[in-house]
DNA sequence: TGGCGGCGATCGAACGATCGTTAGGGAGGG
DNA sequence: CCCTCCCTAACGATCGTTCGATCGCCGCCA
């Protein structure tokens, strides 16, 4: 009597979560059009046409990896963003566990950001919604920590951009060595982010 | 006996000019993957296989966006990496370029950032040679930067990385009014590059 | 307790569509 | 006459998906 809210999609068993990995795996690998169900059947030692007893069809499992990802990484990451008393702090603090985020769950952030286009429009736009939501919370404490005098810029909304997008880059390139390395990184890029609005002097 | 250096891609006829033209949005608006030989010749008003006698295949026209995209966008960009006295200078002036070029010349840089990847291996080794190099030598004017003092920061190599990212990134979602818009946003990121080196202090 | 029905999970086989590419021929201008 | 450019036609491969049968486990009931 507990987990019977959703029929079709995920049944919560192990093979959907194996199916899930796998799939993640061969989508960064190659690509979600370049990966075939049959390449995805193979690696898990089934037969395609078993796939279909688990999801309706290959979007579904994309969009599967990509909703929950990014409905994760917003119930994870956007409470540091009121939990800081100044807007220093909740920027500090979201960035540094965005990159913690993108690093522990890489292969489904990486097909999230690659890969998301493949999705029909209604899909895709449900998870651009939580992207819209995490975005707009970010420029609206960069917005308040302007109105307070932290920050100094123009365009809240640009500068949310641009921190946003390096946030996002260094899930394509960087590699940790251990978790020191990783916490360094994620500790430099919030340091990063304070200072970059600290110091962004409108251009007349 | 001018343009006899190739022979078999790009005969610098119109048409192969209008093939590249039509590829590269077709290859921004769905994909490398899911934007077929026939949709191209299609839009071209030709049938697929006179595809053929401009372009071996299909993996070439790629090939031949993304180089040709790369070998301009360095041509054009890394001379103000030297042009500038102070490090400082050569950074803003780089920056600057670097926004100018991606918008001019978005539909390329799109291709070249987002379909890149579907190349075979040894073209793809050469798109992101030239890559490479624009990279190194961003990083070694941060490393002078540093040198002399005026640039505060622990890993020169993170640091343009992370600036890189961030100059790249706004081609995927920024759309100028005008000239002086783009002007405004170019002049913004090259000084919030300059304040982020300048200001990113290291992380204990 | 032992047979049996039901059901989740997987299977083999095939469907129609679309893919990149090739072969070979024809029109037209230098 | 040859070379450039485009054509029609078709090749073999692979794609996502569907259909119907089968396997094995689990609980119910005699």
């Amino acid at each position: 009597m507990e987990n019977l809210a959703r029929k079709d999609p995920a049944p919560n068993s192990v093979r959907v979560g194996q199916v899930l990995e796998t799939a993640t795996r061969l989508f960064t690998e190659r690509g979600y059009e370049a990966a075939s169900i049959r390449d995805l059947a193979a690696e898990l030692a089934i037969r395609p046409s078993s796939l279909y007893h688990h999801f309706p069809g290959k979007q579904n499992i994309l969009f599967t990896i990509c909703f929950g990802m990014q409905r994760d990484f917003n119930a994870e990451v956007m409470p540091h963003l009121a939990a800081g008393r100044t807007p220093e702090e909740a920027i500090r603090g979201t960035i540094r566990q965005h990159i913690l985020f993108s690093q522990r769950r890489k292969g489904e952030v990486l097909v999230n950001i690659r890969e998301r286009r493949s999705l029909p429009p209604k899909l895709l736009a449900r998870v651009n919604e939580l992207r819209r939501q995490y975005r707009d919370a970010v420029a609206d404490v960069i917005a308040d920590g302007h109105r307070q005098g932290v920050f100094r810029l123009t365009q809240p909304k640009l500068a949310a951009m641009a921190i946003l997008d390096m946030a996002n880059g260094q899930a394509l390139w960087f590699k940790p060595r251990d978790r020191r390395d990783l916490d360094r990184l994620a500790d430099s890029y919030a340091q990063a982010a304070v200072v970059l609005l600290g110091g962004w002097v409108p251009v007349p």
